[in-house]
DNA sequence: GTCTATAGTCCGATAGAC
DNA sequence: GTCTATCGGACTATAGAC
């Protein structure tokens, strides 16, 4: 018999977005979330720096699939292209977790504070893009424009899968959004 | 006589980018910046919502120079080319202010929750520039890709502008990362 | 686990400008 | 009288320090 129940983590992370879905971001506080979880106010505060980063958890395994796929790239084609591959990479993770990706955007879309992380976190994968693609030999301002690119690409794809009712799977919509981005002039 | 000193957001904004520099802005408190500038702490937060919105202060002016710089760009060049051309047309406003802007970009990079708020302008800018090219009759998502290029941009731009010491006029930096962009294939 | 500072809100009061 | 800008005090939640 454990002297805890396990994956106090998981159980904030669940009644944060429980709480945040019922009555909003600013209406939760940090107590009731650990109230819900079944730990102390201490406890939530060790494991998120802030009441905002209970939301953005397991962002670190974007991270690292992103990366890998760019190290993992057919060598013969362009910075953009295999930026744009790594956003195509990053689908299966995506449709495996939609209902939950969903709801998780809705709640960031309804508080400015919210966005403001997300951007943060968003920034931190195109840099991590751009390191990636330097790391391959491209040379700056490439490798940053690049990673900018295919990061735009990325959100006007998960809107549209995040969004539409009848929205195809991840990877067709990022397929899309890039048709379109190489049709700009 | 009036009973109030004139412009205390002028000087609340002056004494917040000393503060910050002096010492950092976690260690500068709201009524550390409301003492200097000779007002209540109280009347700080009517004027900015928050201590961070401090340093955003006169964004609203870029924001109209380029929806201005997009409505009356030529009717004959691509929706990218009309957006990079709000880069340009926005390189008056920073070399006015390169001093200020180059503090200023010190302070922000010095702390994440700056860094946080700095992206939620430029998504705005992103927004507003998306927006112009819409009422230009681009459609979606060519708007957004368009826009978040023109910020990549810019972004690149700002950096080589504020942090190199012989860096060129703001003009030349973002004709330089226009080409760059352009460029990707 | 407790204790504390700071951020940020709400309420009302004040007093010049128009 | 109305509008606008200030100030003061009380209050809660966040978040870090001890």
């Amino acid at each position: 018999m454990a002297r805890w129940e396990p994956d106090a983590r998981g159980r904030m992370t669940l009644a944060a977005m429980e709480l945040f879905a019922e009555r909003g971001f600013e209406q939760t506080t940090a107590s009731d979330i650990a109230e819900r979880a079944g730990v102390s106010e201490r406890t939530f505060f060790r494991h998120f720096t802030d009441k905002r980063e209970v939301l953005f958890d397991g962002g670190d395994a974007l991270q690292q699939l992103v990366t890998d796929a760019i190290r993992d790239a057919p060598a013969d084609i362009s910075p953009l292209e295999v930026a744009l591959s790594a956003m195509t990479a990053s689908a299966a993770f995506f449709d495996a977790i939609r209902d939950r990706a969903v709801r998780r955007a809705r709640i960031i879309a309804a508080h400015p504070s919210l966005q403001e992380r997300e951007l943060l976190k968003l920034a931190a994968l195109a840099e991590t893009v751009a390191e990636a693609l330097r790391a391959r030999g491209v040379a700056e301002p490439t490798a940053t424009l690049a990673a900018h690119g295919a990061l735009g690409v990325f959100q006007v794809a998960f809107d549209r899968w995040a969004g539409e009712d009848d929205a195809p799977g991840f990877a067709a919509c990022v397929a899309d959004a890039a048709e379109a981005l190489r049709a700009l002039r």
